[in-house]
Formats: structure tokens, sequence, C-alpha cells
DNA sequence: CTAATTCACTTGCAATTTGCAAGTTAATTT
DNA sequence: AAATTAACTTGCAAATTGCAAGTGAATTAG
């Protein structure tokens, strides 16, 4: 881990999150049910695979995600979140609604950021719950 | 602005602050009543000027801050959040307790966390309510 | 059992961004 | 008029990013 620049906790999540990539490597895992190398890679971006590899690699350090073999295909490997990282759901879910209602051309239901702001606790949780079992969405 | 990435809210939240400064300039006009350029300087994490210049004037450009020039002061200019920045509180204010509960290190009270997490919506309202009043702090 | 393929990376290098230190400029105070 | 304050700008070295091509381990195909 990199040096941390002040005892200050948003300073603290900048050290980790503070760049272009590694939410959006994240919300794969947490809001998409991605779990393998080549899927992050095609998300939709267009991460370089030297930058995603050096993400992954820096998620696992801070024990955000975890990463193992995959048993049904052993030249994969997958990557999932760690309690550490399902506790960044709060997080995205508010920068989803930050940008639904400032960003004129996100691609956010009314529907959904209604839920967000009104049952939002409720959301977490089946957020959550689905986050832990990856499987396709 | 930059061309966004995606249709993504996540990616276009991170094509404004998706960076290592930028949520610290607003943590600092949001959280702690500051509004002058030497202000951010001297946050305690050690900014260089070219690139709070340089931050200010995106935040500026995304309409997230305005300036304007100080009234009790015309070599100072004043930066304060729009209701557009304003609207980051809730963002920041989970990144603040997912770091105060998973960076031992971290400078949150267990009391803050606490009414963070059961308290949020009165918390929200407090903490914009003081965001608007830019005092001392 | 050998050859092709899949998948997860690594490497080399150019381009962009960051960070440091030293200006510069405009408004105020002395 | 000269010194000071405050907000920047500039030049340059160092670090990071991004692109394209390559490598190596495991799996499947023939």
């Amino acid at each position: 881990m990199p040096d941390r620049r002040s005892p200050c906790p948003i300073a603290f999540a900048l050290d980790l999150f503070g760049d272009r990539w590694t939410l959006l490597v994240v919300r794969d895992m947490a809001l998409k049910g991605k779990s393998h190398f080549h899927e992050f890679e095609n998300a939709g971006e267009g991460i370089a695979t030297n930058i995603l590899a050096d993400r992954l690699k820096l998620l696992v350090e801070y024990g955000v995600v975890e990463k193992a073999r995959d048993p049904e295909k052993g030249s994969r490997r997958i990557y999932r979140l760690t309690e550490k990282g399902l506790d960044l759901l709060p997080v995205l879910l508010e920068m989803i609604v930050w940008s639904g209602k400032h960003d004129p051309e996100t691609g956010v239901s009314a529907d959904y950021l209604d839920r967000a702001t009104r049952r939002r606790q409720s959301m977490l949780r089946d957020l959550r719950a689905a986050a832990r079992t990856v499987d396709e969405r």
C-alpha cells in the first residue's frame, strides 16, 4: 500500500480508489455479477489490461477483493468482493444517485433513483444479497 | 469537460472526481467551511498549487463550485459549492463511514459513525445546513 | 499425445499527468 | 511608492497511463 497522506478518512479512501478505474472494477463485481479478468476487460469503458491487472492486484492487497482459482476451469481466476469490498456498495449507490440527478444522459431510471433515495436500506440489503450470489445479471 | 467513457453513472462521476485530489477540495468546502485558495492549499495533504488551480477550474466548469470575488478583500476569490456540489455530501459521508469502519487509524469517532449510519437523514440535513453557512469550523 | 486455443497476465515504449520549485500578476496595506 | 498578500502560472523532471504486442500456464481438439 502507498503511504497515506493524512489521517482523514476521505483521503484514506482516495488512496485506494482515487483514480478513474478502480471503482469501475468494483462496480462490475458488486453490481454486475462479474468475476473474471476478461469480463472486466470487456466491461465497456475499455480498460487496458496492464491497468486492470494492476488495479486487481491493489484491490487484493487492500483486502477489498479476493482472488482464487476457478474450480470449473483452472486457467481462469475468480475475483470476488470481501466484506470490506461489499461495504463499498453505499458509496457506489450514492455516486449513482448523484449522477442520476445531475447527468442528463446517465442511464439510471427514475424508478431506480426513487428506490435508492426513498427505500435506501432495503435496496442496499438487496444489492448486497445479490452481490454475494455471483451469477449473470 | 473530457469526453465521457460510457453512459454509466459511476463512470460519469469518476470522470469528474476520479482522482486523488478533487474530493479533498470538495471536502474542505463541504465539511470544513473553507473557501479560499490558500485554505485548500494548506489543508494538510500538501496539494501542489498548479494541481489545485486545475481542479478548482474543473469543478467550476462542471458546475459543482462557483467562484466569486471576495467582497471583503478583492485580491481574494471565494469558492463555494453549488447545489450540485452540496449533493456530493452523501458520497463523502459514505466514504467516511467506509474508512471509519475499515481503516484502523482513521480519525472518525465511534459517535460520528453511529450517527452517520443510524440517523443518516438528519445528519445529512445538518451537514448541508452547516455547509451553506460558510464560517470557521 | 501433440497442437491449437483460451485466459490471464507482462513487457516495451510513447504520451499524458503529476509534483516540485520558482516565478508572475493584481489588489491591498504600510 | 514600496512592501505584502493571495492567487495563480510556468518549466521541467518523475511517475503514471495507455496502446500494442508478446508470454506462459491450463484446457480442449484432433
